[in-house]
DNA sequence: ACTACACTTGAACATATGTTCAGGTATAGG
DNA sequence: CCTATACCTGAACATATGTTCAAGTGTAGT
């Protein structure tokens, strides 16, 4: 992602209608910098159809990838790289049965988010 | 994106382990395409840094455009950009006042979603 | 050991995304 | 009408993303 101005440098900047205390009052506020990214790569990571596919298909419980993958009708490939992505954000879990791996949600705020997202988009 | 097999013909799937009823169940409880589009266009709009900072900042109330230019660092052009995304998905509306658009939350699914997510990321 | 199945991985490709830049519109004041 | 401020828009660019493909693990049965 290209450059972004500093932002502690309000002599400089180029903008005219300031409300100086609100924006302070944001900066006092806002989360740090990691959070910040972390926030966004959770829902980044639930922002493509097919991965809110498989976190739907495993609130009714756990699948395989060869399920999941014949669920969405992708390549087990696709899905697995998919999961992963999910997994990186802890918001799937895998369990191993002999050679079958079994994902499912792995807390209670993957479920939440889902529920209010869809709340959200039912207006 | 690229293409994506047929779904519904279970005959001439490739994989070879599948807990029929297992994906039987998860096509019946799937959610209408249209659904499933729009929760992860929810998703997708939150899962950018800036973004998820422009929401932060408007937890504590409304801010004009050169406020939130100010406060992420960015150029008012690119914040409008932003807004403009966050408001296609009925995250944020905007009010005006004379020549100035003040931006708020437009409902309360938004906080709601900032929160569970925060407290996902925290563990 | 060998084969088969379940799944993963990395590179490659086309497409999507975010910021910048150079304009534009809209509103208020002189 | 003219200028200034606040904000928007569309094209262009570099980077990120999602799927495919080819090849790789790991596990179980024979």
């Amino acid at each position: 992602m290209p450059t972004q101005t500093n932002p502690d440098q309000p002599d400089t900047c180029q903008v005219q209608c300031i409300h100086q205390e609100r924006v302070g009052q944001a900066r006092n506020s806002a989360l740090a910098p990691r959070e910040t990214e972390r926030l966004a790569d959770t829902f980044k990571v639930l922002g493509d159809p097919n991965r809110v596919r498989l976190v739907m298909a495993l609130l009714e419980g756990e699948m395989c990838v060869c399920d999941l993958a014949a669920f969405l009708g992708l390549s087990d490939s696709a899905v697995s790289h998919q999961l992963r992505r999910l997994k990186d954000q802890a918001l799937v879990r895998a369990r191993r049965s002999g050679p079958v791996l079994y994902y499912s949600l792995d807390d209670d705020h993957v479920a939440e988010l889902l529920r209010v997202a869809l709340e959200h988009v039912r207006e």
